[in-house]
DNA sequence: ATGTGATGTTTCATTATTTGAAACAATGAT
DNA sequence: ATCATTGTTTCAAATAATGAAACATCACAT
């Protein structure tokens, strides 16, 4: 079986699901024709498409305000999704251990089109701490778990750095040159583990190690996050040696798969 | 604004999501030519709907099997909705308070569409145990949440016995007659609890109670389910009553809203 | 080896659907 | 009262989805 890629993809469901890419965390509502203008999509074709995705209950239709949100739909189908769900459970417990020990939020991420993508965390108990979600993705040039996704496997690299024609900035401290990138990423690789030192967030500082398979083969990344004020010099390498340790156990957890 | 309720459906919008429907907790997985005779939609069709869907990341293609299962876009997106979010938020621990007390997994419901709408629940300690999900819809006329739903609200009551020709039966005591289920609402509005006997599913109870806003309207249903073998008659009074003051806290805690 | 039946996948002409412009009704602000 | 919005519907024109068939590939018999 399987031939080659793909042939033609289903526009409607292409723009349904692009439409409701909109609806973040920050901007929860859109009406028709203010989500319209924003995706360039005729508003005609906009309120039909939002339209049918209320009906199936995907997105609800507030009904004093008339605008729309994510439905309970999503939800129940957001529940059911079982991917991974055997690495996570194999891996969750030593994500608990390294955030027991660090008291920071701590997050297991992979590769996925281009991105990292945040498959597990465990958040610390302290009130000031990363609000981040499981199934998001980030930029690999300015995040602690992409950096290291970068520097340890070439293929990454390569494909993140030909794809990208420019690297977007998201703070004063986020490496925008693809020359500086790639020494940092030398860097990395030498020493072992990475630092994002505010690059993707002000106040937040983000210290990775690389996770292996057992055959040496990078398959993963984890990483301790939290505000600036917490991280001290002095403690960076003790956090270093913790995240290694967890690394280690992953690898003989989840290096099989 | 709104004028009607609504003109046509993009086809391909309601298909792609009829299709994902189909991926449940039990079947996680298919294959193309598989649900393409379950849904009775062309393979090539299916084909189509299906590696649109995968290339978005909303299903995931397991490269070993090349069968397909639900992917993380929609974890990703099922984590974005907000919906009831404010309402559950203040529920909760009232619905915590409740299930330490029963000792049985407690349910927040509303009415939604012609259908019982699971938005908030409390699992018990216990190892049996029921495996419902939030976001999940329920008939109303073989459940406790349901049958309150319906009893405490003639709108709820008058459409979905419109709506429905026939009442679905699920087991030997689904009551399947409507002039019953009359006669059963009346009853339940009269002592102010619903049971439900093993209607829905063999061996599992399930005891539910209105819920009011501060004008004395309903609003939703909070229950209690569990297995009958640990639901004694005796105890049915203790947890009504519980249940009812959990009820009224709820009244002050989300009846203004 | 060989055949059989299953799979995922692609092609192409036919068909059915989505599309955009315009107009409508309803709202809020000036 | 006017104006600028909004969500919504209508209709012909344009486009995209469709089904039949065929292909490549695999798994399991023979």
């Amino acid at each position: 079986m399987s031939v080659k890629p793909a042939g033609h993809l289903n526009n409607s469901i292409v723009k349904a699901f692009t439409l409701l890419e909109y609806f973040s965390n920050v901007k929860t509502h859109w009406g028709v024709r203010e989500l319209s203008r924003e995706i360039g999509v005729h508003e005609s074709t906009t309120y039909r498409l939002m339209s049918t995705l209320e009906s199936l209950g995907v997105l609800y239709k507030n009904p004093e305000t008339e605008k729309y949100a994510l439905g309970l739909k999503l939800h129940e189908l957001g529940n059911r999704v079982k991917v991974f769900d055997s690495v996570v459970s194999l891996s969750h417990p030593v994500l608990n251990e390294v955030a027991l020990e660090i008291e920071e939020t701590v997050h297991l991420g992979i590769w996925h089109k281009g991105e990292v993508l945040m498959i597990d965390k465990v958040e610390c108990e302290k009130g000031l701490r990363l609000d981040s979600r499981i199934g998001q993705t980030s930029p690999p040039h300015c995040t602690g778990l992409g950096k290291i996704l970068l520097a340890f496997d070439y293929i990454h690299k390569n494909e993140f750095l030909e794809a990208s024609d420019r690297l977007v900035s998201f703070t004063p401290n986020t490496i925008t040159h693809k020359d500086k990138l790639k020494e940092e990423l030398e860097k990395i690789h030498r020493q072992q583990y990475a630092l994002d030192n505010q690059e993707f967030e002000l106040g937040l500082i983000c210290l990775a190690v690389p996770v292996f398979n057992n055959k040496g083969k990078l398959i993963a990344a984890i990483s301790a996050a939290g505000p600036s004020v917490r991280f001290k010099k002095d403690q960076l390498k003790d956090y270093v040696e913790i995240l290694k340790r967890g690394a280690e156990k992953l690898t003989h957890k989840i290096g099989n798969l």
